[in-house]
DNA sequence: TAAGCCGCTTGATCCAGATCAAGGACGGCG
DNA sequence: CGCCGTCCTTGATCTGGATCAAGCGGCTTA
């Protein structure tokens, strides 16, 4: 993906481009949350994406979705339709783009599994075991994360409160599961144990 | 899709395959759901899927999926990675799995929005809402559905209860919103206050 | 067409997490 | 280095939906 057709984006700011159409973004730099909005000003976080992840942004339809920098980015955004023909004379890219959302759909079914069936404890245990693989830092056995998300998005990613998210970090502290460092640092302590707290089908069943 | 590779799949029963390997499976005929398995017995539906629709079951990893016919079906299930290296030399066909894979995920995002951060009520009202897009037949304003689907799968896909699904049936019909008949017939009344009950963004917003 | 099973409905109680309400502390800025 | 805004933590109370517990009724089978 050439830089040329990056732009930067500043934290807290979304990629140019109409809402009314499909478009797929690709980081090139940074990281970024695709929030969707419901009624009443409520906002559910579908997917947190980093580097060289490429994100399909629906157009707005029964709900709206922007995709927001968590840090300074560098992002290439692209309409679909224009991005499809594109990709029809190019089939290894073809088939990359088709990899990459395949890989999102299964992230995205292991959330609703999450959202649908898992209590608030499980909840956090399964988000930092995702993050821990996507961007954990291994060290002596543990791991550790530089979260570069709020309380209040991995709340909103979770469907769940900020309070709530603070408690279950708590009860991970307690359980000497994890130290945090500050706002964002994260020291998994035992992955393996935290993963048993995540609700995870057990390999055997 | 040829039918010779189709094969007929009972009402409750899985198409044959290993689960240690993702598949794409065809619906040529019936209907389906796709069901996560977590601890403790829960299941979360993470789709249903109709005729000519194509779908990606993952291999078991933190969850373990089964897709399981609703009504008699025939199936076309290939292996992922063989049906990926076969697509390589069809561009067409790769653009069509693309897009929908594409399609899943936006399915699969709604649904987030609607575990996440809905009630009950609107839970129930957006899933009437999508299934009427999908198999709703249009009757004199309204539209009839004939749910292929128990109350238990409808709560298994909701993240709710069979009791919570029976009571906000109640509610919207008290709402004079449907009428239901027998077990599987739905009459929605009106459509445009079901949708505004199903917590949808405002376009305005 | 009668019987019985299973899935659906309805009611009573309980509880996990939301909501409401203060503090506390990280880290950015002057 | 100290101030201040924002984010995070902790505590008290409330509530929507889960759980527990009976019936009811469509659909299937004989």
């Amino acid at each position: 993906m050439k830089a040329a057709f990056c732009e930067r984006i500043a934290v807290g700011e979304s990629p140019a481009g109409e809402p009314d159409e499909d478009r797929m973004v690709f980081v090139a730099r940074g990281s970024t949350k695709l929030v969707a909005h419901a009624s009443h000003g409520r906002e559910q976080i579908v997917a947190f994406d980093v580097v060289d992840d490429l994100i399909s942004v629906p157009a707005r339809a029964a709900h709206a979705y922007t995709l927001v920098a968590l840090q300074d980015c560098e992002l290439a955004s692209f309409s679909a339709a224009e991005f499809l023909r594109a990709a029809r004379c190019d089939p290894h890219l073809l088939e990359d783009v088709l990899r990459s959302a395949l890989t999102a759909l299964a992230r995205c079914r292991e959330k609703s599994i999450t959202l649908g069936r898992k209590t608030a404890r499980e909840r956090l245990a399964s988000f930092l075991a995702v993050m821990a693989e996507r961007i954990g830092s291994p060290q002596d056995g543990g791991c550790i994360l530089d979260l570069p998300m709020s309380r209040r998005d991995i709340a909103d990613s979770l469907g769940l409160t900020i309070e709530t998210v603070s408690r279950q970090f708590g009860v991970l502290r307690e359980l000497g599961l994890l130290e945090t460092s500050g706002r964002s640092l994260v020291r998994l302590i035992d992955l393996p144990a935290l993963e048993a707290k995540a609700g995870y089908q057990p390999a055997a069943a």
